[in-house]
DNA sequence: TTCATGCTGTCAGCTTAATGTCAGCTTGCT
DNA sequence: AGCAAGCTGACATTAAGCTGACAGCATGAA
């Protein structure tokens, strides 16, 4: 079994740390820069599977990092990581040719799954996916279909379903999700959540997917079974 | 035979005298921190194999403790202790990554053995889970299944169903149960047991889990046998 | 600019599930 | 038998969650 090559940009010094030792426990070999102008000049000659980026990186950024790679003709899978919920970040991120894009802070669970997307995604050409029995969430341009069906998705509801779909049949509570949808500024209802639950349940529902609701716990991505 | 080592961070001074010394006699390699800014710093360079963690810190509160540790990659499990009955700080709890959770007041053979089982689980990855025969509690999400079907079973009966697997085949008092499934504040008669009990036991009857009646001292799991 | 369109949060009223109490019954012990 | 302990169906009361309707806002076309 061979390694896969995961390099890391990032300058906090703890979350590198952390990071580092996270991602080498699971079975990565591990680079570690914490510039981007050194990165940048290592990703010139060195090959990876993939990338995590950090955008605010000192002496070259993230975004320029990624231009550059991607102007030499790399197709190395890139997760980006920001400091801020920004969407102009992301759109930013993902047109200079990221493959994903995740905001700080998050979890490690959700960024691993990210990664072993992405690589899934290296293996078999196309862009990263999570799927779900037949539900496919497409993470480069953030779509979502059912057997090549692609869903009408408004922008929360995808990020809803992403968010389900990460943890797939495991409870995500409404303060999870709350935190998932909107950025620390901005504030929300419990009941907000229900609504787009609501939503987005109405749409999979067609699709014989169901959006399982635990009282009291959270919500829960599942098949929809035939009751007996 | 190495020890294993247990980082307890609790503000209490009678608590935490009472826990390490019970620890301690346990086997276990204990540290103890008494406020949070403390216990982050101490985490960010030592490694344990498990963590018992008070919510209620001075300078730095178990939930940001227990965020930061995540956030630097850490997989450590982690118990909460809280001092409020409150399903909305569980829930943050695990949302952020705590592996189990225990309201005070409570017994120290629950905490050890709740310890136990999180370290059982260190081992062998996957969530901390209590069993009994097929029957698995599940409790970083406080879900119990049977031979992978899961149980659709209300909060009090998740709460009643956890005390009876952590005892399981003793016997557990009314009164116990009674401390176990409210809080200080509220109250609730003795009748309300019987009732709660009642319900749980139709629904576990169904899977051949009996729970046994021990008239004038309580209740106690047992798979159900033929009677002879 | 102005209007239309779609997204999304809030609200209100409704539906459903949870859960304690009670009453009357059953069980088991002496 | 007689008593105490325990059981459980029925009911009432909350609490949680759902959803249609509406309004504010952004976007884009006329």
């Amino acid at each position: 079994m061979v390694k896969l090559r995961l390099l890391l940009v990032e300058d906090d010094l703890i979350l590198k740390d952390g990071l580092e030792r996270a991602f080498t426990k699971s079975g990565y070999a591990v680079d570690v820069m914490s510039d981007g102008d050194s990165a940048n000049k290592l990703l010139t000659y060195q090959e990876y599977d993939v990338i995590v980026l950090d955008l605010g990186l000192p002496k070259l950024d993230g975004f320029e990092v990624l231009k550059r790679l991607r102007a030499r003709g790399s197709k190395t899978p890139v997760l980006i990581l920001t400091a801020l919920e920004d969407t102009r970040n992301r759109v930013k991120g993902l047109d200079l040719g990221a493959d994903d894009y995740l905001a700080k802070p998050f979890e490690l669970d959700e960024l691993e799954a990210r990664v072993r997307a992405l690589i899934r995604r290296g293996v078999s050409g196309g862009s990263a996916k999570i799927s779900f029995g037949d539900l496919v969430f497409d993470t480069s341009n953030r779509q979502c279909s059912f057997k090549n069906v692609t869903l009408s998705l408004s922008q929360r509801e995808v990020a809803l379903l992403e968010l389900l779909m990460l943890k797939a049949t495991k409870v995500v509570s409404k303060a999870k999700i709350l935190e998932h949808l909107c950025s620390w500024d901005e504030e929300m209802s419990e009941n907000a959540v229900e609504v787009n639950v609501s939503r987005l349940r109405k749409k999979l529902n067609i699709f014989g997917i169901e959006i399982r609701t635990i009282r009291g716990l959270g919500y829960l991505l599942a098949k929809l079974e035939p009751v007996d």
